[in-house]
DNA sequence: GTCTATACCCGGATAGAC
DNA sequence: GTCTATCCGGGTATAGAC
């Protein structure tokens, strides 16, 4: 294991431990047990250490949508993926990607699934992703009332 | 003008003319000539202020929905005011609403029109809210790529 | 090469004097 | 109601030890 796949590794664990206010470069470098100014020495700071934790985040939205055949099911699995991993979900989802540091393709490919069973249609495939980013956002915000019934909005939204 | 007014409107000033990490106490203490520990007199905190923009925001999202009569027409007008207002777009809706400090009826004032044209169907109303929520803030983050046609993805989600 | 120590600046927040 | 002084924590740069 690389020392940068360490860092992004202990990352995530912060992440998944502790939410997203918790992704500091001390925290980090307390995990690995070393002092925060030494990660500088294999990372050009927090926003690649996000990078990182992004193209890892798409790879494996990816590959789950990828097991499901129709919308519905790529709509489940969305959402339990983000529900399950909200601080990371939100770490690859919701900033600008710095594109020039990811790997060629991990955006095509994480679409790819959604994009095939829509026949190559991208205007659904991306009214679809963002049909499921808001509801998966507004879900996790806390912002439906207590008593809504979220997999109805879900049903409603893909008709 | 009360002075929470006061402090509400340079926040919202500091938001739109350099973005949401300008909304620091130190900056809006500046605009009013002020210094930060002062702010603590009239408001509990940063969080504070946040809710004031959040109320002015969705009452004035509100507004901005009841002028229109169709779902199209609420589609663009949505894209239109929160692509004017980025920086108070966001901090009025990606983040959990302490609806404690919020006066009553500041959200159903704000989805009364949509649920309205939606003929009262709450699911639908939601779904639609993700989408057009969904939308904006993959449009704002430079989620889709140079070439996608944004008019398009709308008009695929509305059906 | 890898890490440590140190330091700087910024941001939120509090305590206490006027 | 405003100030000054102060604390804490975070990102980051630099210098130097091993």
């Amino acid at each position: 294991m690389s020392r940068r796949e360490e860092i992004t590794a202990a990352a995530r664990a912060l992440l998944e431990e502790e939410g997203e206010e918790a992704l500091t470069m001390r925290n980090v470098a307390d995990r690995l047990g070393i002092k925060a100014p030494s990660l500088y020495k294999h990372v050009s700071g927090r926003k690649e250490i996000e990078t990182l934790l992004a193209a890892e985040a798409l790879g494996e939205m990816g590959e789950t949508l990828a097991r499901e055949s129709d919308l519905e099911g790529m709509g489940d699995a969305y959402r339990t993926w983000a529900l399950a991993n909200p601080a990371l979900y939100r770490v690859a989802t919701t900033r600008p990607l710095d594109r020039e540091k990811l790997s060629p393709g991990v955006e095509e490919a994480a679409a790819a699934p959604l994009l095939e069973a829509l026949d190559g249609d991208r205007d659904r495939a991306r009214a679809f992703w963002a049909l499921a980013h808001g509801l998966v956002l507004l879900e996790m915000d806390g912002r439906f009332p207590e008593d809504a019934d979220i997999e109805a909005a879900w049903a409603a939204g893909l008709d």
